[in-house]
DNA sequence: AGCACGCCGACT
DNA sequence: GTCGGCGTGCTC
């Protein structure tokens, strides 16, 4: 990565040419395109002093000298080295888009994540900050030197003077608007001051003010319980401490967690200082926005909807330190805010901040780094905290804050497992089991809310000829589709490819194609026939694909119009529905089996999040989880609400395997639509892995390469191999290594992914 | 990525 | 003998 100029000199060079050597500033650039860099670029002496780490500079490139934006990291002074280096062009900040620690932050991720520094640049830096979305010039007007004289001055015509004296009390260039309303005149007389060159003009870019979207109607904070107190005490330590300190704050579905992050966020606000909070793109709903809103002044809520002129605008609110806190999904970790005190992530365990593009960073890691070069504490949070977080916890790494019971005292739903086996063939072929159905019953019968859990969309998984067995599959991902019955579309869930379904089977042309497996759609329609007289909706991805649809649903179900809820996970997380006094998970098994280590994770994590959504009023709830695993023990362990029981066992099977956290595990997945050219590309990524490992005498296993589960998506053939080591320096050398020396060819893409999530 | 240099086939 | 194919390599 460092840079190479083949010095045409020997390097000591005798005294007489050592005076004669001439210093000059270099600016060490970098590009978010090949050729990455970095390169060095002599500062023109007029750009001496201006050119500083952060900046952004124009510089030529190659034989044509062509002109290209690079990000500077580094102004060095060098002695002269012969006389290939090129100038800077021009500079295209006026100030450092990133702050020193920034920018050591960034050369981390560029390192960890064996990604190139300017693309990591390009993922730190918004867009919208990049094109100076929302910019516009506007003509100022500034008293010019003329009016020294103080005797020429008091000489001018009444209304003039009276221009000149409103434009000298603002001490700062006004437009001809501001001006003239300041001094309550017409545009004339300032006209004439131009002319006669009492006034200077000028051009200047602005952002314009958007109206504040700031109700402060501050409420009065409610009192910590005992618990949130003494959890608070924990976080309140690592503050005082003036030290990085990682909290974790583990408190079940329902245990105020926010109230102690709010605390915490008052403090550091007493300090002068402010608080980055982040929450899962899901979590981010009007209600979580105006509690923090209502609570503190200066929010800058970041979300995905934002057009890049706003989030342009909140990026120098912040960067200006107009902000307190800043609350947002992943990409929130890299608010320029000048003086953070505090960083909380709230259900870290979420997948969803880990980034599936390049840079692949894990907003929980790079918040772990952020909060270690600013030396101050993180906060995670989570009723099911990951294995990482957890372990380090058992490690004495993270400090641990527990919340351990609800709000108020109110009890933890009791969860009953139910045993789809045990059903007989012909009986109850439905989906919904007859204890599941009594309870759905039970529950409206007492006026009470039902939410049904099924994490699969669609109406069947799988479409299937019963004469030939033909399965239905996508002829781009090989993977199969599932029915819609809302048009009777057959669709790929992963690259959305939509078919008619075909009512003859295409092999064998038996009339009779027949749907197995179960998603959202079957379900609300056997519910539907079940309980004919209830107010049912539906939410996954297909039915809220229309903006706002979300929020009608759940007004519609807060208000009590809706006796059951069904969908995906996205009923999972989050929501709280005093009157939910069943929560049913249709079949806990979907996660299970999939081929990926964080398996039994996950489907506990599922369950306990859809668990804790019952029994959050005065009323006591129940979960009912079906399941062919009934003695799994992540689902006996969630319906024990027992997460320590289930990490304890689920960190023994990763250490004797050797998975994560006890490993550091990198995926390179390589991709291609020629499988035999993708095969034997990734054939010689092995060779290379194995040759780096061997001949840098490292410690890594490489595995691979092998098909992952979906071994063709959108066209093109998947391959992939799994590094890992106990080691993470030998990990990311070699995997630094393998990049610096790998060219693909053009049809064949491959991606590192350090610390994958994703496994398919 | 872009643009060079470079070494083999069909044309004036 | 020249024009031009796109295969490797470099860009501060």
């Amino acid at each position: 990565m460092e840079s190479q100029q083949p010095s045409l000199f020997p390097e000591d060079q005798p005294p007489w040419e050592l005076d004669a050597a001439e210093h000059f500033l270099v600016g060490k650039i970098v590009f978010a395109e090949p050729p990455f860099g970095p390169f060095d670029y002599r500062i023109p002496d007029d750009l001496v002093g201006s050119v500083r780490p952060g900046m952004r500079v124009r510089v030529p490139l190659g034989k044509s000298n062509r002109g290209v934006t690079g990000y500077c990291i580094a102004v060095e002074s060098i002695r002269w080295r012969g006389d290939r280096l090129k100038d800077i062009l021009s500079l295209l900040d006026a100030d450092p888009l990133c702050s020193s620690k920034l920018l050591e932050l960034i050369r981390w991720m560029a390192q960890y994540y064996v990604v190139p520094l300017g693309q990591v640049f390009e993922s730190v830096i918004p867009a919208g900050v990049r094109t100076s979305a929302g910019v516009k010039t506007r003509v100022v007007l500034l008293a010019s030197s003329k009016t020294d004289d103080m005797q020429q001055l008091e000489r001018l015509p009444p209304k003039q003077l009276e221009v000149m004296k409103a434009l000298l009390a603002a001490k700062q260039p006004l437009t001809l608007e501001h001006l003239r309303k300041r001094a309550n005149c017409s545009t004339g007389p300032i006209q004439q001051l131009r002319r006669n060159g009492w006034i200077d003009s000028r051009e200047e870019y602005y952002v314009e003010d958007r109206p504040s979207t700031e109700p402060i109607t501050p409420v009065t904070k409610p009192m910590l319980s005992e618990d949130q107190r003494s959890a608070f005490e924990v976080v309140e330590e690592a503050l005082d401490s003036g030290k990085h300190q990682t909290v974790l704050l583990h408190g079940v579905t329902g245990s105020g967690k926010t109230e102690v992050y709010m605390e915490a966020i008052e403090k550091v606000i007493g300090f002068g200082r402010q608080a980055i909070v982040l929450v899962p793109e899901i979590s981010l709903t009007p209600q979580t926005r105006a509690r923090f809103q209502e609570r503190f002044a200066h929010v800058s809520v970041v979300h995905s909807h934002l057009t890049d002129a706003e989030r342009h605008y909140q990026w120098r609110l912040a960067l200006a330190g107009a902000v307190s806190v800043v609350i947002g999904p992943r990409s929130a970790i890299f608010a320029p805010v000048p003086n953070l005190g505090l960083i909380i992530l709230d259900e870290e365990h979420e997948s969803s901040f880990k980034q599936e593009t390049i840079p692949r960073y894990h907003a929980r890691d790079v918040a772990l780094h952020r909060a270690f070069l600013e030396n101050i504490p993180l906060v995670l949070g989570s009723a099911t905290p990951s294995l990482e977080s957890w372990n380090r916890v058992r490690c004495g790494t993270y400090r641990h804050a527990s919340l351990p019971r609800r709000i108020y005292n109110r009890p933890m739903p009791s969860v009953r497992i139910i045993d789809l086996r045990s059903r007989r063939q012909g009986e109850g072929v439905g989906i919904i089991s007859p204890q599941l159905r009594d309870a759905i019953e039970q529950t409206i019968h007492d006026q009470g809310q039902t939410i049904l859990l099924l994490n699969r969309r669609g109406f069947a998984t799988t479409i299937q000829c019963p004469a030939c067995g033909r399965v239905l599959a996508c002829p781009n991902c090989d993977l199969p589709l599932t029915h819609h019955r809302d048009g009777g579309k057959s669709v790929c869930h992963y690259c959305d490819f939509t078919m008619m379904t075909p009512s003859m089977c295409p092999s064998c042309n038996y009339e009779g194609i027949h749907f197995y497996g179960t998603g959202t759609q079957k379900l609300e329609i056997e519910v539907r026939n079940l309980f004919p007289n209830a107010e049912i909706a539906r939410m996954d991805s297909d039915t809220m694909k229309r903006p706002g649809s979300h929020e009608r649903v759940l007004d519609s179900f807060r208000s009590g119009k809706l006796q059951i809820l069904l969908g995906t996970q996205m009923i999972a997380k989050g929501l709280d529905f005093p009157n939910v006094l069943l929560v049913g998970v249709v079949h806990a098994d979907t996660a299970l089996h999939f081929p990926d280590f964080r398996a039994a994770e996950r489907t506990f994590q599922l369950i306990a999040q859809v668990a804790g959504r019952a029994g959050r009023g005065d009323r006591a709830g129940q979960v009912l989880v079906q399941t062919f695993s009934p003695e799994h023990f992540a689902i006996l362990a969630a319906s024990r609400h027992d997460f320590e029981q289930f990490a304890s066992a689920e960190l023994n099977h990763r250490q004797q395997y050797g998975y994560p956290p006890f490993a550091s595990l990198a995926r390179i997945i390589v991709r291609g639509e020629s499988q035999k050219a993708t095969e034997d590309f990734a054939e010689l990524v092995g060779r290379s892995l194995n040759r780096i490992n061997e001949v840098a005498q490292l410690h890594c296993r490489i595995l691979g390469p092998a098909l992952p589960p979906i071994a063709k998506l959108r066209n093109k053939y998947r391959f992939h191999l799994f590094v890992s080591s106990t080691a993470l320096a030998d990990l990311i050398h070699l995997l630094t290594r393998f990049a610096g020396e790998t060219t693909a060819p053009s049809e064949i893409q491959f991606v590192i992914d350090v610390d994958p999530v994703d496994m398919l």
